[in-house]
DNA sequence: CCATGCAGTTAACAACTGTTCTCTGTAATT
DNA sequence: AATTACAGAGAACAGTTGTTAACTGCATGG
């Protein structure tokens, strides 16, 4: 079998990981178009060649760092939507759930949000793409909630893209205020509360 | 004085604007932070060294270009909020000047929605900081009009935000579709359209 | 147990980068 | 008319980049 994980492809897939992750932390003060395959082959501590045994470029890197990053962001996009409550509750839930994903993983949302709009087309896609998916599902998602009873599917899917990129636009502030003071979280996690509410409000009297 | 044009100064003006002009371009399909600056040069047709008599860094060039790219935008934003009337004549309106604005500068609206989280973090630094002028001008501006009436001026600010970050995003939306079928852009003109009616019926209802 | 496959190495390549120093021509000042 | 200021040119620097080729060692499958 091709997945019979022999000491030979556990260590490929190793080293595979170190230099996404060796990457990622790169990309902290750069971004994807301006990084050296050099650069993260160094970081790593593997020869500069050994790179081409994993990825044809730093763009076809780019692209495997969109799967993981929008990867984990997908399971917390799953946990939103399996929850059931009082609007409110909901979107506290939402905000708290984002602020904690972008703690743990700052590196992948920090990636995610630089490289959307970023000098990479392959990357770009990949991420519009992804988000594209992930609105269709919050669109299948309010399909089943009493909220939007009536609405048509091409309504659904807007309001989806309008929470999908609050989601990004929560996360990019929480990243801003990430080693910054407790109180300037605070305020962040009240205005993205107020703003998805704003929204809720709006969706609740879309039909009048 | 100082601002006396005489031949030499007006030589030298024109050689800046055509290295942020050739910037501007490159920048098409990379990103600020891979700019080099022989790169610039190269493009404008004058020595490598020439670069700086005008700029200390290609991240002094991005400063400069954000101003003229957020300069041209502010504009814009001018003539939306001088505008009265209608809810619905006022969106559809905002949409149009968007639309008319991408047009005009695609490589304005590029840049900034590239290196608003990009990966230099002077220029990331210049656009929040605009960004949050404009916010800050469209929350004074909602203070004059009835809908916003009660509201806190934090809350105010909350929707002023809420109104840039859309401006934002429905312009990197029709740059996405700028050379594409005139099909797609009358998608993006009725999605955006409605995104900004949503917000808005949100907004009369806030207070309840 | 031996042959094969393949992750990773070493060395070399031409091309490119930012930056410094020195020089030149000419508009502006005195 | 003589002097100064300064935009831009030119050459050179040490260092970097992506990519190729031929290699080595070792886990794997027959």
């Amino acid at each position: 079998m091709s997945h019979t994980f022999g000491v030979r492809q556990a260590q490929k897939q190793r080293t595979r990981q170190a230099l996404m992750d060796a990457a990622l932390a790169l990309l902290e003060e750069q971004s994807l178009s301006s990084l050296g395959l050099r650069e993260v082959t160094r970081a790593v501590g593997v020869a500069p060649t050994a790179f081409y045994r994993h990825f044809r470029s730093t763009a076809d890197l780019g692209v495997a760092l969109v799967e993981e990053a929008l990867g984990s962001l997908h399971l917390v996009l799953g946990d939103l939507m399996s929850a059931v409550g009082d609007s409110d509750e909901l979107i506290r839930r939402a905000v708290e759930l984002i602020a904690r994903h972008v703690d743990a993983y700052p590196a992948h949302v920090r990636f995610i949000a630089r490289e959307r709009h970023g000098g990479v087309q392959p990357v770009r896609e990949a991420i519009q793409g992804q988000l594209a998916r992930f609105a269709e599902e919050v669109g299948d998602d309010l399909a089943k909630r009493p909220e939007t009873a009536g609405w048509s599917d091409d309504d659904r899917l807007m309001l989806a893209g309008l929470y999908v990129d609050q989601m990004l636009a929560t996360a990019s502030l929480f990243l801003e205020t990430h080693d910054g003071p407790e109180a300037e979280r605070e305020r962040v996690t009240r205005l993205a509360g107020r703003r998805m509410r704003l929204i809720s409000i709006g969706c609740r009297h879309w039909l009048d």
